[in-house]
DNA sequence: GCATCCCTTTGATCTGCGTCAAAACCGCGA
DNA sequence: TCGCGGTTTTGACGCAGATCAAAGGGATGC
């Protein structure tokens, strides 16, 4: 079984373009599209905003420290820890993604967050939350959002449970394709941010069935791999693979 | 790869006596815990039960009737349904476990929840629950509810990706001592209330490799199993299955 | 430029679990 | 009580994917 590898520091943090469109956090997150009675609850957003090198951690699994964290630039994984000391990773972050729900139960996080790459996350404190939420708009908001996490884990958990191989790999493509459309960008041309051993443990596969799987597709002609960079030639015949049982 | 068996019909609702001590709605759901000002916006309790026989859905992946609901006696599991018309079984829940909030995401159902046995639950709708949660205590325990939830849903997406198969039974006979335990039963003897096929669904493995396991569980001694009942021997040698990798 | 390190690809072999099969068991209704 | 359908157990066999191995990129530092 694929083990996640050992966490590099990068050379600098990076200088990146911001938006705060497309972000999961919305209303919740800064002063622009809060209420205006809000306003003073919040200090300015730069000052919460976080910069990350590549293998740096936002959290780890047992911090108290909480929190809900929006993705701004670049990628982060999550990890949760086994009892045998590996860390299985079960979600990838971008651009937009929330991060950090999982604290809300237990009141600390039960999983690690990882930075793929330079990245830079916006933050809210716990204490910040409890007061802000007690406006019903920003309280639903939280709720859909949490929601929309828990069907996802749902889903994964169902992928990682009964597909093989190469339906796992089919639904990590269309998954980064429709996620990278949602955000506006091409689904058929996009560039993975992880590794094939970070891909496989987060299928339960190996690197190798990974790299494996990746070749096969290319050699019908459903994709084209070179590297991180993927283009999807055919993606009906991807989802075609999920259609029939085994 | 194990499908979900035909939904049986059951002669009966079963009488049963309900409490509502454990149930993790608590003040969320009926007028008892409720803070005093809270009580007009309830019914009665028992207007808003509702009683399932076994193999009936309490609702399904697609409803956009929404609402929580809470176990009041009885079992039930929750199935994600596949591209393909499988369905895999995410979650078991019992006695005081609240069902149903993944529809928060996106205003419907994404997993079925279907009754194992008779058993019974108590409805809280969703435009109840928006009012409710104007009240901050009600509004954070749903928070911890979901982020209990989420939490869980990533540890199972991790058993059900890394683990071999001696390590998921393992994992998931310990979860079931656990939570027999926490609701005050014995943690060494309880009773399975699903099937061989139902576990394996749930663990991403067929239903004679489940029999199997248990059979080889029971040969070391760890476990006496006689048809769904099991009594655990030595829960340490199950927990160390699970401390060494692969 | 070259060397180093890590990531990725591809091949060969091994094995845990799925698949197929059959018998035993158990609850239920007649 | 018996017979029946569904569930569970156990066995034999095969295969998808893990493991072991080695060679080929592609980035980064000197």
């Amino acid at each position: 079984m694929a083990s996640i590898r050992t966490q590099k520091r990068d050379k600098a943090a990076v200088p990146m373009q911001v938006t705060c469109g497309p972000c999961a956090l919305g209303t919740l997150c800064h002063a622009e599209g809060l209420p205006f009675a809000f306003h003073s609850l919040f200090p300015l957003a730069d000052e919460k905003r976080i910069r990350l090198g590549a293998g740096e951690f936002l959290f780890r699994a047992g911090d108290t420290q909480m929190g809900i964290y929006a993705v701004k630039a670049g990628f982060l994984k999550s990890c949760v820890p086994l009892t045998d000391g590996r860390r299985n990773i079960v979600a990838f972050h971008a651009m937009g993604d929330a991060v950090g729900m999982d604290a809300l139960g237990r009141g600390a996080h039960s999983s690690d967050a990882v930075a793929l790459n330079g990245c830079e996350v916006c933050l809210i404190p716990l204490a910040k939350f409890e007061k802000l939420l007690e406006h019903p708009a920003e309280s639903v908001h939280l709720r859909q959002l949490l929601g929309r996490e828990l069907a996802r884990m749902e889903a994964h958990a169902a992928v990682v449970g009964t597909l093989s191989a190469k339906q796992r790999v089919a639904t990590f493509l269309l998954n980064m394709s429709a996620g990278w459309e949602m955000r506006g960008y091409s689904k058929h041309a996009f560039v993975l941010f992880m590794s094939r051993d970070d891909i496989g443990n987060f299928l339960g596969l190996t690197f190798e069935t990974v790299s494996r799987t990746l070749s096969y597709f290319q050699s019908n002609n459903w994709i084209a791999v070179k590297g991180k960079n993927v283009l999807i030639h055919d993606l009906k015949a991807l989802q075609s693979l999920l259609e029939h049982s085994g």
